[in-house]
Formats: C-alpha cells, sequence, structure tokens
DNA sequence: GCCGATTGGTGTAACGATGCACGAATGTAA
DNA sequence: TTACATTCGTGCATCGTTACACCAATCGGC
C-alpha cells in the first residue's frame, strides 16, 4: 500500500513548482507557456495523479459535496428525489451525503450540525416543518440551506431556498378531479397537518370544495394521531386513515391522500372491507400524490398527481451551488413553484348519482 | 459570518496547548491532571468547538465516511437498503456518501476512484457483476470493499468482504412454494443473468424443479434482451418478460421472478391480458423476491422471498469497521451468507389440475 | 546600454488537527 | 545535595493543497 501521488511528485516530475501545478490545476494558467502546461498534464496522467479533496477542502474551505436530509430514501418518493438530486450533483463533480432524518426536527439538526462539522456548507433539506427555526443559528453562521417541498413562507430567513411543488394547486387538481366525477363526500387522508406541504394541500382540497359549492366537512379530513415519524410507516397511516373513514356513518365515496403511500395503504384497507376500487356503487376512488415509480404499475394503476422531481432537483442543485458569495445579502431569496400534473388512471371512476336498479354486487 | 472555533481557541481558554486538547479528545489523557480535564472540557463547552473532520482526516488519513454504491436508491429496495445502512453507520458516528451506479461497471469504477480521491478508504458496493476486477487496482491499493447482495466467488481477491442473502436457497424456496401448490409450469423472469445473485436464483429454481422431478425448459426462462442498465426500468422489465412467456403455446401457470419489482411489473401485464392473479384456471401465480415496502400492500399482496436487510446492513458496516490494519493480510475472507425467508401472501394459490366444467371465466 | 514593463513562474505561510519526541516540574532515594 | 524517576504537558513537524506576494528573466523603446 504505497503512498499517494501528491502534487509534489508531479511537479517534481515537471520540474516544475507545485505552485504552478496548482495554478494550472486551478485555471490560473493566462501566462503560462504551452510547453509547460503540456509538461505538467504529462506528468499528471503518467503518475496518475488526483488531487486531494480532503486537502483542497481544508484549505480553501470549499467542499465539494452536500447533504441530502430526507425524511427517509426507503419511502419510493424520497428515494427517487435521492436519485435525482444525486445524478445532478455528480453532473458538477459534487458528492453527495445521505441523512435520513426519519422527519425528526431534532436528528434533522444533528445531521445538519455534523455536516457543519465535516466541512459542508450547503444542505438540501426534504423536510416541510412549518418551523425551521432549529437550523437557524447554523443559517447565521452561512450554511447554505435549500429546502425541498417547502413553499417558501413569509418569516423564513432571507438566505434560505426553496422549491417545491405548486401544493395548493396540487391539492386543488386532485379533489377537482374527483368533483368532475361527481364525488361530493370526498375524504382527505393525511398523517399530522404539521407540514407546509401538507396544509397547503388541504387548503388546495378546501378550495376545490368551496369553488364547487360543496360544503367542508371536518369529519372527512383524517390527520392522523399523534406525531408518528417515520415515512415507512406512510403506508400504515393511509390504512388506518381509510379504516376511520369507512367507519363513519355515512363514509366518502372518494378520497384524496397525501402522497401515494397512504393512497396505496387507503386502498388495502378499503379492499379488505370489500371495496372495490374504484366501484362505481359500492366501491371508492382514491386519488394519491407524487406519483411514485410504482403507481402506474399498482392495481389499480393510480390516479395521483405528479411532482415534477428531476426539474425540482435541477432547481435545488442550482440553489445550491449559486457562489457562497456573501454580496447577496440582500438579494431576493431564492425560490421556486413548480407546476403539479394531474395524472389520471384508473384508481377513479364516476360517482354512480342513482342506485342501480339490478346490480348484485351492491346487494350487499 | 465568524470564523469557527479551533483546537487553538481552546487551548487558549483552558490555558494549556493545543496538544494537550487533542490529547484528551483523542484518549491520550491517562496521565493528565483532573483538573485539567475539567478546564478544557469546559472550555470546549463554552465555546461549541467540533473538530474539524476534514483536519482531522488530512492529517490521520482516516475518513469518518465511506461510500455505498446501489445500482439506484429510486429502487425501494435498495432505498430500504441505503437507509438501514446510512442508519447503523450514523450510530458509529459515520457519514455515508451516495453514489447510484445504475448497473453500470464503468460508472462503478468512476464513483470508487472519486471516493478514493476524496479520502474514503471503505465501500460498501450492492452490485452483483460477476467480475469485480474493474475495482481491483484500488483493493490492491488499499481499498476495503464490501459486496452486498454478492455471494462470495473462489476466485475473488481475499481482502473482498461479501454479504449475501442465500441465493440459491431463495430461488429454490421460491420455486418450491409454488410446486408444493401444485404448478408443474413455473416460468423464470428476470433481466440479464449477469449477475452471481441472478445466476444463484436460476440455480435454485433449477434445483427445485429437478428435485421435484419437473423438466427444466429453456423457454420458460426470460432473461431480458441486451444488458438494460438501470433499476427503475425493473418493473418494465418485468412487464416484457410476462408479455414474452404469455406468448408461449403453452404459457405457464405460475412464475418466479427475479425481484418484487419485476413480481408488480409482471402482474401488471397479466392483468391487462385479463389474467387473474392469482388465478384458479384462468390466471397466473406471481411471487417475488426482496419483500420491498410494498409488497404487502400490493394488490394482491405479494408472494415474496425477504431479504434479512437490516441483518445484512449490520454485517456490512461491521465488515467496514474491521480495522485498516494490514495485520489481517493473510486471515479468513469476511463473508456471510444469510437466511431468505419465504412470505406466502396472495398472489400464489394452487394450480386446478382438473379444467372447471362450467366456469365462464375460462370461456374466453 | 539603461530603464521600466511584461512574462512566467516560485517561495512561503497558511488551513486545523495529530502524535512523537522531548522537557520542566515535582517527588523520592541515598 | 546530587542523582534519578515519575508526572504532566508542550514544541514542532506534518498531512496535501492553495494563493498571495514576490522575483528572475526577457523585451521594447529611445
Amino acid at each position: 500500500m504505497k503512498r499517494e501521488v501528491t502534487i509534489r511528485d508531479v511537479a517534481q516530475a515537471a520540474r516544475v513548482s507545485p505552485s504552478t501545478v496548482s495554478n494550472l490545476l486551478n485555471g490560473r494558467d493566462g501566462r503560462m507557456r504551452p510547453r509547460t502546461k503540456a509538461r505538467i498534464t504529462r506528468a499528471i496522467d503518467e503518475l496518475g495523479y488526483r488531487p486531494s479533496r480532503v486537502a483542497r477542502q481544508l484549505r480553501t474551505g470549499q467542499a465539494q459535496a452536500f447533504g441530502l436530509v430526507v425524511p427517509s430514501v426507503a419511502n419510493p418518493f424520497w428515494g427517487s428525489f435521492a436519485r435525482a438530486v444525486e445524478s445532478v450533483a455528480m453532473r458538477h463533480g459534487d458528492q453527495v451525503l445521505l441523512c435520513n432524518s426519519e422527519r425528526d426536527p431534532e436528528r434533522e439538526r444533528a445531521y445538519v450540525d455534523e455536516l457543519w462539522a465535516g466541512g459542508i456548507r450547503a444542505v438540501i433539506i426534504g423536510t416541510s416543518l412549518l418551523s425551521l427555526d432549529h437550523l437557524r443559528p447554523l443559517m447565521e453562521r452561512g450554511l447554505r440551506l435549500v429546502a425541498f417541498d417547502r413553499e417558501r413562507q413569509p418569516a423564513d430567513p432571507p438566505n434560505l431556498a426553496s422549491v417545491s411543488v405548486d401544493n395548493l394547486l396540487g391539492g386543488q387538481l386532485a379533489t377537482e378531479h374527483l368533483l368532475a366525477f361527481g364525488h361530493r363526500r370526498i375524504g382527505f387522508i393525511s398523517g399530522a397537518i404539521a407540514t407546509v406541504s401538507r396544509q397547503r394541500r388541504l387548503a388546495g382540497y378546501r378550495a376545490a370544495l368551496e369553488r364547487a359549492g360543496v360544503p367542508f366537512r371536518d369529519e372527512l379530513v383524517w390527520a392522523g394521531e399523534g406525531n408518528g415519524y417515520g415515512d415507512i410507516d406512510s403506508a400504515e397511516l393511509g390504512r388506518q386513515g381509510m379504516a376511520a373513514l369507512l367507519d363513519l356513518p355515512e363514509p366518502p365515496s372518494a378520497v384524496v391522500t397525501i402522497n401515494d403511500m397512504y393512497a396505496i395503504g387507503a386502498c388495502a384497507t378499503a379492499r379488505a372491507a370489500g371495496l372495490a376500487i374504484p366501484g362505481e356503487h359500492h366501491g371508492l376512488s382514491v386519488v394519491g400524490f407524487d406519483d411514485i415509480v410504482l403507481a402506474p404499475l399498482f392495481n389499480p394503476p393510480l390516479t395521483t398527481v405528479r411532482q415534477p422531481l428531476d426539474d425540482m432537483a435541477r432547481f435545488a442543485i442550482e440553489a445550491i451551488r449559486r457562489d457562497t458569495g456573501d454580496e447577496n445579502e440582500d438579494e431576493q431569496p431564492i425560490s421556486a413553484v413548480m407546476p403539479p400534473q394531474l395524472v389520471a388512471r384508473a384508481s377513479t371512476a364516476a360517482f354512480a348519482t342513482t342506485l342501480p336498479a339490478n346490480d348484485h354486487r351492491s346487494a350487499h
């Protein structure tokens, strides 16, 4: 296990000083003789030299990496996002440090602290917590933070960047889709409405109802119990939510869920209760959110609201790569709200307004 | 944006030398006066000092991080694995650098090179390629590599560690389950059999057939076309595979798939073709592999072979943390093969040996 | 042939932590 | 009092790279 090739070895081989090699490597080669350049380049190739990221980072203070904090990559939505982010990052030569917060603010803080200690000065955080105060201290020290899936809030510090889908519109699209199918009793299934994105989606749901002249009914909104962390449990929460709604004296004929995992859980419960998805008379329409990889493969293929993941990942990384420059102190906060898209598949269908005269399936 | 607190600031505040602080931090405090310790500890707390990982790594050459290379975290199986790994790593204070290889050996090499340049000396790689030669150069330079999902091969270098489920047994369990249900024409759907794990699973399938006295039929094995990379396409490949098998003059009554994503894709195609899953007369039984989060939620809940992900993640990290020590030159290679577990759910059912006298569903 | 500019590179001090080889105090024995 | 241990820390070189300040040549102009 021999010693690594250092910049000095290259310098020696090319008969120049280490500074000169460094100058070339860092584009300060304006007035460098082509011959010299060639000698250095050749030496680099021959020795197989690769600059040490660590030494470079220590010297410049700039890490070629950033943190990605998501609730849990075990959730396909976050997994896809992580992949998209990593893919864009790689194109820039950046590495991605992965952290699973399990939606726990304390863990988020600990992770970001740890990243900071590691010299990481930029983090994309897939959190949507109402407050990001737990990260304020580091932001004041210069941390560049990009919030994903959390629309910019008035009280946010100006140096917090944001990328998110238009959640209000998303909630609205999902609901309007069901309304257009003639549904009037539409449920809403979510975990605790403790994040900006959930608030907005719920608001979209209400807005759509209101616009259609359908009264909002509190009992049709299931918002979980307690503050269940963990994204693996999404489907489980979907089950519970559906169970609760089905227990209602007058259950809904359709539901909007907070994301596809919830939708899948909800479907499972509904099926177990003997309901068809979708069902004309004895069944339910379900719409999800996110359009995860599995949504089109599900049985039935899931109607859902798609988030433009790749665009969002790209934007997040652009935001993070905006110069550490302190010049943009009083600039406009960086923020984007991307358009969601309703993807109509087979988990939703028209509501039958009249009871069938002779349908054996509705008999029971 | 003020300067970071360094070890020197602490030293000054505690009226000792930086060396002393370092000594305490690194457990060389055997003969240190308790008073001194206390002073230092206090200074650390008061200043909120955190050692710089970068500086430490430059000096010691030991990174507090390792690489995790998987085909794609967008695939729920790898997402879950990544989460498990990250979770164990965090308990040790290690950070995880995420890389998506898309199953491309060249990308694998580039990633590992990049990690190495970043001072990372240990990598868990979720690859199962037959040969790991593209990583040999770095292994010879001292890279500690743990192969996940790839059983140890005779020709592997001794310092390559391995963790894997017993794929032979897994394939066997899946097949035996179907055999026990009376199926005799059992298909096998996989992408290119270009990995150790796939070879082994296929071998398990054959072994089970043989043991049951069922002849192996080449046409029932669909092994994809070309070397389609990318794990997002798993489901798509599952679709194609199923389509191909259904086109057979005499299609199978059940299929074993290479993983759950394939299974889900396969089910989608079968359903589109009007087949029930599972189906007694005009339908198919399907068994998957991995037991991803969504397997139990699928419709029908998927019968599959579970991999003990958490145990495997733990083992992988233990293997990686085995001292960089060169002492274990001629030690036994580190390697584990974990037991798979068949999880019987609803996507499989008994094969009807006699055609029903009067089944309207089989009419068409 | 002398002066000032330009060209083409080099010297050096960091970045923040580590760990070996010392050494200043203090204690202990003869 | 001298000699020798032991205790408790410290000095210093170092990891590999960077970037500022500096300088040795070469050149053009008159």
